[in-house]
DNA sequence: CTGAAAGCGCTTACAG
DNA sequence: CTGAAAGCGCTTACAG
């Protein structure tokens, strides 16, 4: 029961059906050459030896077909919007007999090399990666082996290469106007890790929103250190604790989003007639949040099969220009933001 | 620049450092047997190479040795449980240089189906598997052939073979105990798909709570139809409808607890003074929920540590007794689940 | 239309 | 201590 049955090799079939195993090779990936005949005695023996390929050994073997295999490189796996990532590469994938390779590196840049380096042993078809940082030099390393490589989130600051990924600065203003179209006035922003390209273009879309309805930027209520759920603990104790608090917030992405939420909670403030809050993702679970939270929705999904498109073309026509894909974002209103 | 460059095999670095392919290997492997001089000859020309192995060929080549991969069948990357399984997995692989193939299969058993077709087909040297459901014959065919297999969340009815998972009973026993003791007598239960062993077993928690607290069980109160937000949203709504309406509800999954959650709020209904809710699986979001949700933890983390370490035993020793390793739930409690 | 043979990059007995 | 050779399971020119 539990000594392991041999598998079936082209060997086994060849010998079956009484051919060669070129000629099973043959049959396997639809040669039209072979004779009806032989297909049919190749096929049945394939059915009665329970035979699959070995995609291992295909690997190994074929240089110019594709390996049916692509790498990933995600920098966080709890945040919601690479899962929604992940899915639209993988419905894509699925759809082609592709299998991806889910390396989760967890903001880690060591960790991020290590997983490059055995996706690059695996001979993968190409990777979808969002870099760790905007020079991030083993992303660089990697295309300039020759490799296909599809950004994502994010691209990289030294090299031209194809990128997928929100219409950040746009995102950023449509979720401060609404702020603004509702009576705020002093609106503060919770940003990301500072050395994120894309901390910066949301950076921006707040700002270009406050000059476009004529209201003065203030600096200090413009912060951030890290993206995750601490740094938005600690900025909201900060901002709620100044003397001339903001009415608004607007945070950079959902776990941000989910420090202020825990903050706003503790010190017993209604939102949103004492603080008013909305933020850059959506997720799942906004509608649950009592009240309902105004988001801005990134479409992960959609980002995802852009990007294994983009891969697959590259592949195969690995000279053309990179492209630079702007997915687009949705302000998802809910109840979050009212004004007094 | 988009060229790929030829890379270096165990030829390469041979030629290099005027030794045998063998030589290099014994080196690359650490085979005590090679002189010192030499194998500094031949660390040397691996550095100089940019030599790194190739794992497809390797796998392919080697029998009894680890392939450093291992295959996980995930039913739904969108749900934090698996999520957290996941990163536990993946700590305990990154720190043996091992790759993780993740195939999500969304609770489709075709999908299911493919990806155990390719993972085997891999070579993985084991598998990591939710089945879909308790009699999972893919899964069991799996196990038949002689592959390592480690079921997480779920067993096989049939089978007997390497299991963790939650204390499910306990779990629901706590959390209703802990309404009961808050005075709750009509608590209701909103159930995942009946069809999944786990659900069997927290409604055998949630009655063992009512029987052990002397407190009649309501059969036309504990309802449920599959494990997803719809669902929850539905059953939601049919209860609240009821003449003799529960005081708190007891849900058997996190994203039943979301559709329970819109549900109560879109009915402006007041927790817990109008509905108290306690919730199987906690989140990292459930803190910042107004007001934060009492739930019963799974440490999904332990669960994927504990099915990896199994795994690699289990590789090592084909022939040991199937372990059963109960994870212990905790239950958080927050403000939720008050009586008035 | 089919088969024999080379080779992808490794590992591992077997000689020496 | 080291090398030549076989072989893992495939694919693909090359003959015939």
């Amino acid at each position: 029961m539990k000594t392991a049955k041999t598998v079936a090799s082209l060997k086994t079939v060849a010998s079956l059906a009484g051919v060669s195993i070129a000629t099973v090779s043959r049959v396997l990936n639809g040669d039209p050459v072979v004779k009806d005949e032989t297909r049919l005695a190749v096929q049945r023996a394939i059915k009665t030896s329970g035979y699959h390929p070995n995609r291992v050994a295909q690997r190994l073997r074929s240089t110019n077909r594709s390996k049916k295999l692509i790498g990933l490189l995600i920098p966080d796996i709890q945040n919601p919007f690479y899962v929604d990532v992940i899915r639209g590469i993988e419905e894509y994938a699925y759809a082609n007999g592709s299998a991806v390779v889910i390396g989760n590196f967890s903001q880690d840049p060591k960790r991020e090399k290590l997983y490059i380096d055995i996706l690059r042993s695996e001979s993968v078809d190409g990777f979808i990666v969002a870099p760790s940082h905007g020079k991030d030099q083993d992303v660089e390393e990697l295309i300039n082996d020759g490799h296909a490589v599809v950004c994502i989130d994010r691209g990289l600051s030294n090299l031209n290469v194809d990128v997928v990924k929100s219409d950040n600065e746009k995102g950023a203003f449509n979720a401060v106007a609404h702020l603004i179209k509702l009576g705020h006035k002093r609106i503060a922003h919770i940003t990301g890790d500072p050395a994120i390209p894309t901390t910066q273009e949301r950076i921006a879309g707040y700002i270009a929103a406050h000059k476009h309805y004529g209201i003065r930027v203030d600096q200090k209520i413009i912060k951030g250190k890290e993206s995750n759920f601490i740094s938005g603990v600690e900025i909201t104790k900060q901002l709620l604790a100044l003397p001339d608090r903001p009415t608004a917030i607007f945070t950079a992405n959902n776990l941000l989003t989910l420090g202020a939420l825990e903050t706003i909670l503790q010190q017993e403030l209604k939102i949103p007639e004492e603080i008013a809050i909305v933020g850059f993702d959506d997720v799942y679970w906004a509608t649950s949040l009592n009240p309902p939270l105004t988001a801005v929705r990134q479409h992960g999904f959609e980002i995802g099969q852009r990007a294994i498109e983009l891969l697959y073309q590259r592949i195969q026509q690995p000279d053309r220009l990179p492209a630079n894909v702007i997915v687009k974002t949705e302000l998802m209103i809910r109840r979050s933001c009212g004004f007094k």
